[in-house]
Parts: C-alpha cells; structure tokens; sequence
DNA sequence: TGCCTCGGTGACAGCGCTGTCACATCACGT
DNA sequence: ACGTGATGTGACAGCGCTGTCACCGAGGCA
C-alpha cells in the first residue's frame, strides 16, 4: 500500500503508537519533547491517518454529513463551500447527502446515512430540516444534528438551530416597493413545502398591512422555486386587466423568471415594472438590470451551523444563532410610470 | 450503538459471519437456500453493512472521489448528479474535493486525499485532469483514475478519459453564425488553463477559415469562464469602431454577460446583435433572450467517466468514450441587421 | 519515612468487516 | 471402490486506528 501507519512512526520516533496517536489527535497529555520527537517523525515519514480506521476504532468518524433537498444549484454549492470551510479548518470530514424531504422514510435513510459511515453529525438544511417529526425519531436514534430554518426569532425549541429571519427581509423589500410608491404589488410565491416561503409572505403581507394597502389575492400566484413558475406567474399577473406596477419573486430564480416574462412582453424593467428577488445569488447579479434582492449568505449560515455542530459534538454547549438577509437595492426597482403615461406593449 | 453487525445476522441466520459477507457482496458461490435464509435475516434485523469497516478491512473502499477546480455552480452540480447517478447505481460511495489544480503539490494531494480514504479511484474533470505531469505522478502512487478532458477525437494516450469534442461544437455555432450572414463575430476566450477554452477558439477560427472570413485578433478577447469578464469583453468589442454583429462567448457565464452589456448598452438582442454560449446551463435557459448554445450534458458525461472507473477498478477494459455536444437554437441569434438601418444607441 | 496523587506512557483488546486458506461435501468418471 | 474437481462454508488473522486500564516515577503532604 506504501501508505505509513500509526506503527511506523511510533517505531521511527521509538515510542508507542497509542502515544503517536495521541500526538497526532492534540492531546495535552504528552510532554512537550516527546511530542516534538513525534511531530518530527510524522513529518519525515509523511504520515497521514487513515480516516477510515480512525472512525471505525473511534466513538465516531470526525465527519458531518450535510442534507439537503434543494433545486437550486447556486445555493448548493453555497452550502457546500460553507460546510466545507468549516470542516476543513476544524478537521472534520464532509459527506453530502441529497435526499427527497418528503419521503416517508426520511427518518430511517438519515439513520442509515449517519451509522453507516458512522457520522458525527447532521447538518439538516430547508426544507428536510422542518420535517419536525422525523427529527424527533433522529433524535432517538441518538444522532446529533443542528438545523437551519427559517424563524424571525430564536425559537429556542427541542432541536439546536441556525434561524433565518427571511419574514423581515421580506417586510424590508415590500417596504422599498411601498416607499417609491408602488400599490399594486405582486407576489409569487415559493416551494409550498418551505416554511421560508410562508416566512416570506408573511413579510409581504405585514409590510402592505401596515402601509395599509390591501392585501389582494389576485396579486398573489403560488408556484415553485424554479425559473419557469416565475415566469408563467408573471405573465399571468401581467396579464390582468389591472396588472401590478411591482412584482416581488419568492427568491431569484423566480425573480429571474418574471424578469423573462416582463422583458418578453415588451416591457421595460424597471421603467415599466419593477422586479424585486430574495437571495442575492448570481441570478440576481447577472442580469439586465441586475435584480433588488435580500442579500442571504448561504455560505456563512451553513459554516456557522456547521460550527455549531461540531461544537455540540466536542460537548460544549452552543446557543442557537440568527441571521438577519440584507436589503441589496439595484436596478431592477424603481418608482412607478405614472398612469397616463404608462406606454403600450409592443 | 444499537446498529447491527454481520455477527447478529451470522447468529439470527445460523451461518457464519462470512457468509453473510458474501450474501452481502452478491458474490455467486453461495447456495440458493442459504442465500435466502440470510436475506431474510438481513431485512428483518435492519442490516447496513458498516462502509468505514468494509473500507478498512478489504482492498478499497468502494466510493469514489469526484475532483473539480470550478467557478462555475451549475458545472459543479451537474457533475456532482452524474457521478452519485452512477454511485447508487453500483453501489459505490462518492467524496467530493474541490481543489487547486494550479497547486504545486497537487499530485501530493490527490494521493493523501485517495489514501486516507482508501478511495477506490478518482474522477478528474478541468481542468485538473489537463495537469498531465501531476496525473503521471498519481499514477506511479497506483491510484486508478478516470480524466474528462477537451478533445476532438480519442486521444488513446497513456490515460483513460472520457473526452468532449468542443472544438466541433464551436465550429457548429459559428458556422451558424456564419450562415445567418454574420461576418464580424467577436469571440470571448474562458479561462486559459482551460484547454476545452482553446479548443473552443480553435473551432472558431476553422469555421472563419472555412468561410474564408479573416480571424481579426481585435474581435477576441481574453477572459475568465466569468459573467463579470463576459460583461467587460463585450463592452469593449461593442465599443469598437466597427463592432461586430455577433459576440460567441466560450460558455453561458461569459455569454450571461455580453447579454447584459447589450441590454445595458441599450442594444436589443438579437435584433442589434448575436449573442451565443457555449453548455445550455441555466444562464442560458432563463435569459431574455434564451441563448443559442451548444448542449453540453456534464452530468451524462461525469456519470459515464464515473461508470468507466469502477469498471475498471473491477478489472474490466474499457474503451475511451467521446462526447458531441449539439447546437441549440435560441432566441439570442439572428441575421445582422442591414448595415443602413442600424439603430442608434440610446 | 510512608502514603497518595497525578502527569506521562504503553499494552492490549477491540471496532466490523474482508482475504485467505482449509475443509466438508457432492457429482462425476474410471 | 477410488480419485478428481467443483462447490459451498467456516476459522482465523488482520486492516490501522482508539478506548481502557495498568503502570511508573516524581512530587506533595502528614
């Protein structure tokens, strides 16, 4: 194999392997120049622990596993390059893990998922991270994980979390679309599994009740977190015979999709409609005009949430942490075209 | 632990432990009845092989690593899709490792990431798998690996690949280009490690040959696989005092961003100009215009190169396989505009 | 001086599998 | 009747680590 074990530096440093090992997993327990002669040896004889012997001799395998079940590639890679800043610098290992949330067996593949490769923990991304009660049965099956969801303020529940406050952010852009005076405001909305999407609506809904501006359902079209549910809803909200001056998508691709349908109408963003998304992804970034969104770093909730984990996992105790998306104002917005000067489609 | 061990089923089934092994395994010599009877064992007690202890124990570990070094979110994702696509299929696990693949020392860990794991081999995508020198050196540490790589036609050279015929797919879009009666057609270069960009440029300039048009170097910009770089590019080739009338971006990202310059220019695409990409990603897909592109399927590609590895690493032979990735006609390419009734700008 | 504590170290037994080899059994041909 | 080879099965020794416990010597205290 070629590979050095734990045996040959423990013979080239002339002391035990359990002393190596100790060594090479920073316990304080050896002193200072034996661990010296130890690092010494490691170093000249390129040891690597094989982190498969580790985990199966070990009361877990040093890596997380990260699950998710999102369409959204962007966000993804996101999570990921966050789980994995994490873990590289505390040295843990990551394992991903796509999955279907509404599977009925979610419980039992996450418990397969974690015991096989003897996982240390679960990071549960939305929406596999509100299926409250296979959480419960996780749980029992003694598995630590934390949780990230959406929630205006710590809900100091039964599971450890990382919240999102998408409710304010969502109130934060509906007010900006409020301020330069828009009135007819539409909203499409998101993945009807994802509490955030309700989060989000809910923001809508008090940022137009307390700028009292009735709230109208016909303004209001459900669909997916996907690009093509953002356009359809728009052309079909474009479409009415009163259509609104502003329409805010659940996130960015759907914000992308109106943008598409807007532009494949003939009309003119931001002058004729404005276009405001949720997520600051590159979608928002790059396009023309670039899109008002609520800036959401997945990356660093997934990190923080990560962190948490492994901290849990070492024993320590850790207090739940929110996260508050930021109002990012680009050119996708502005005021309303004054009524009667409101120019005809193409 | 509470998981199951092959010694519980060896017990409930009245066999020995490795028996069930071999059940386990779907190895043959096994007699019907037995197998049956420690099947069953299997199914009523909830037994998950151990994958750390298989790992450990046999000659690899049965999982795989996929190795990227890529910008690009929706590259990655396909990737990632293709290659677990093929791991559930066989059974196989899959470890992600973005890296470096400028790094020095990348053969160095290419090795520790494989050994540590007791991987079984490595999938390599570009650019990573273009660093040749690194790849001999892996190959001397007895790593099997598998490379997707840019080329016309088999290389059948010293590694095993899966290889992408992009400069055929260039030359489609531009002689499309061409047909349409452009002349002057701008060509935005990606990333220059990336030997795929070249052999994108390369088809470019056979077509322009082919049509006896001349190359004119002022009408090819550098760049990065980026939107930024694609925005950039284009502003400076719309800027010319003779711009040209279609702009081919080495991928979407690139084209997402000439397509904005344009817009933001006040140019209407494609009446004003033609925009085309390179990959069908999503960038291409929810623009407005939807771009003409060539259909690159990375997750077909990463799951047959993922295919081809653990065919290999069960001894078989197997041959090399390309891929031709097919135009895709859009909305964002069109005949010039007569020079006479070109709009001015806004 | 004797007793106890404690930091530092090593011996040893697994973790849950697979590779290897030996052995039992059976059908077949002589 | 016997050997021969194919077939099915089990015993056993690891894979490379860590958990546990035992041990040794130095220092503190009575």
């Amino acid at each position: 194999m070629g590979s050095v074990t734990l045996d040959d530096v423990a013979a080239h440093a002339g002391v035990s392997a359990k002393t190596v090992s100790r060594v090479a997993n920073g316990e304080r327990s050896v002193r200072e120049e034996t661990r010296r002669r130890v690092l010494r040896a490691i170093e000249q004889l390129g040891y690597r622990p094989n982190l498969l012997a580790r985990g199966l001799s070990g009361s877990h395998a040093y890596t997380i596993g990260l699950v998710y079940d999102n369409p959204n590639a962007y966000y993804i890679i996101a999570m990921q390059q966050g789980a994995l800043a994490a873990c590289d610098d505390l040295n843990f290992g990551l394992q991903i893990r796509p999955c279907n949330s509404m599977a009925s067996g979610l419980a039992g593949e996450l418990r397969d998922f974690a015991q096989r490769m003897r996982l240390s923990g679960l990071v549960l991304t939305t929406p596999v991270s509100e299926r409250t009660a296979s959480l419960r049965r996780l749980r029992t099956y003694r598995i630590p994980f934390v949780r990230i969801i959406s929630a205006a303020r710590d809900p100091r529940d039964e599971f450890p979390c990382v919240y999102v406050n998408d409710r304010d952010a969502a109130y934060a852009i509906t007010t900006h679309l409020l301020q330069l005076g828009h009135v007819r405001i539409g909203f499409l909305r998101g993945g009807k599994n994802h509490h955030a999407s309700a989060e989000r609506f809910r923001g809508y809904r008090n940022a137009l009740h307390d700028y009292s501006v009735p709230l109208r359902d016909e303004l209001v079209v459900e669909g997916d977190y996907i690009f093509d549910d953002g356009f359809r809803g728009a052309r079909r909200l474009l479409d009415l015979a009163e259509p609104p001056t502003a329409i805010f998508g659940c996130n960015d691709e759907i914000a992308a999709g109106a943008l598409a349908a807007a532009q494949s109408t003939g009309l003119s963003v931001p002058y004729d409609v404005s276009i405001a998304g949720f997520e600051d992804s590159p979608f928002s970034r790059h396009s023309w005009p670039p899109l008002t969104t609520a800036r959401q770093r997945a990356d660093v909730i997934v990190e923080r949430a990560t962190r948490m984990l492994i901290a849990r996992i070492r024993g320590e105790q850790v207090a739940n942490q929110g996260f508050n998306p930021e109002l990012v104002v680009r050119g996708s917005t502005a005021p309303p075209r004054p009524r009667s000067r409101q120019r005809n489609r193409r």
